[in-house]
DNA sequence: TCGCGACATGTCAACAGTGGAATGTAGAGT
DNA sequence: ACTCTACATTCCACTGTTGACATGTCGCGA
């Protein structure tokens, strides 16, 4: 249940309406935890039914902007310090290396030289994204940074496995 | 809808029951689509009503031994060659570093310096693995290869990351 | 002033995944 | 003969995720 935990962590920077909240799922947490509107939706109603979240205000159309309550803030450190890190690895990509020898050999190959392309797509992608944005020195950043970073380094070591495991095949 | 072909996938190395699936999805791809007893048992139906794969024998225990039909076999080289990967990426471990500005620095610095130790421990779990296994030159051999060295290189790229990352902080 | 695009929320059916309970059999070792 | 473990399947309630549909308003530019 990490999507309760992503809302109560953007709210914590300041508050924010559903749509706000939709936007920002699109760009900065897309890569990390992607969300529809639906769900989001549905789940800031059920956070404020709990309590973690206010209605702090009630703007144009009909737009409800959500504070974090202080029950929220505790349950975001919570979630930050004493849960552990559960193994969620589900990687289709990576399934899919296990029953590359159904196909011919030059078909797994072009399997593999396509993941080559796809993560040097996106460590570009990436790496634009770095450039355009200004850092700053607050935590957003320095925190933000470090996720990017990960992005980076992740395609580039996927880059590289995949272009030896071309030369493995056959 | 990756479970199916998982299971198509594994049928086509050979003949198999639902218990023999469920050992090999606890072995073998437990780092790449974890799936529950529930889950199995109910796909390996749904996929003998549609003919993707038949009940070739019934053994002791009420046992079902599953073969892989030519339609079923048609559907895995299809989802290999024809569907493009698609973004699963959702990491409850790296949504924590987006919000670990609320924590005291210290604080933070632990969590990742808890993500270096997981990532040593999980590398350290791979690199016995591949030492027991004695690697033949057959396709299994060759793509589990492959894959396992993926979850090498994962888990360096991702200590050496924590570890830079840490420093990073205040 | 009219229309369009962005803002804004709510609901629903369907599917995917989790965890546990219930039930029973075959075979190996004592 | 007995018991215990591994084998083997089915069902169910609950939660999480997806995608689509429905509905309406504000404000800006032509």
């Amino acid at each position: 249940m990490s999507l309760r935990h992503a809302l109560l962590g953007l709210l914590s920077e300041r508050p924010a309406s559903g749509y706000d909240l939709l936007k920002r799922f699109e760009t900065s947490l897309a890569n990390v935890w992607p969300a529809t509107q639906s769900q989001i939706y549905t789940e800031l109603t059920k956070l404020a039914d709990s309590g973690l979240i206010m209605v702090a205000a009630e703007g144009p159309r009909g737009r409800k902007e959500y504070t974090l309550a202080d029950a929220g803030m505790a349950e975001l450190r919570h979630w930050l310090t004493e849960t552990k890190p559960q193994r969620n690895t589900r990687s289709d990509l990576l399934l899919r290396v296990f029953f590359l020898g159904v196909l011919r050999p030059e078909q797994a190959r072009a399997y593999l030289t396509e993941l080559v392309e796809l993560s040097a797509h996106e460590h570009e992608q990436l790496r634009q994204l770095d450039e355009a944005i200004d850092w700053d020195d607050d935590d957003l950043s320095v925190y933000g940074r470090i996720a990017l970073e990960y992005g980076l380094r992740f395609n580039a070591m996927r880059r590289e496995w995949a272009e030896w495991a071309a030369t493995q095949i056959k």
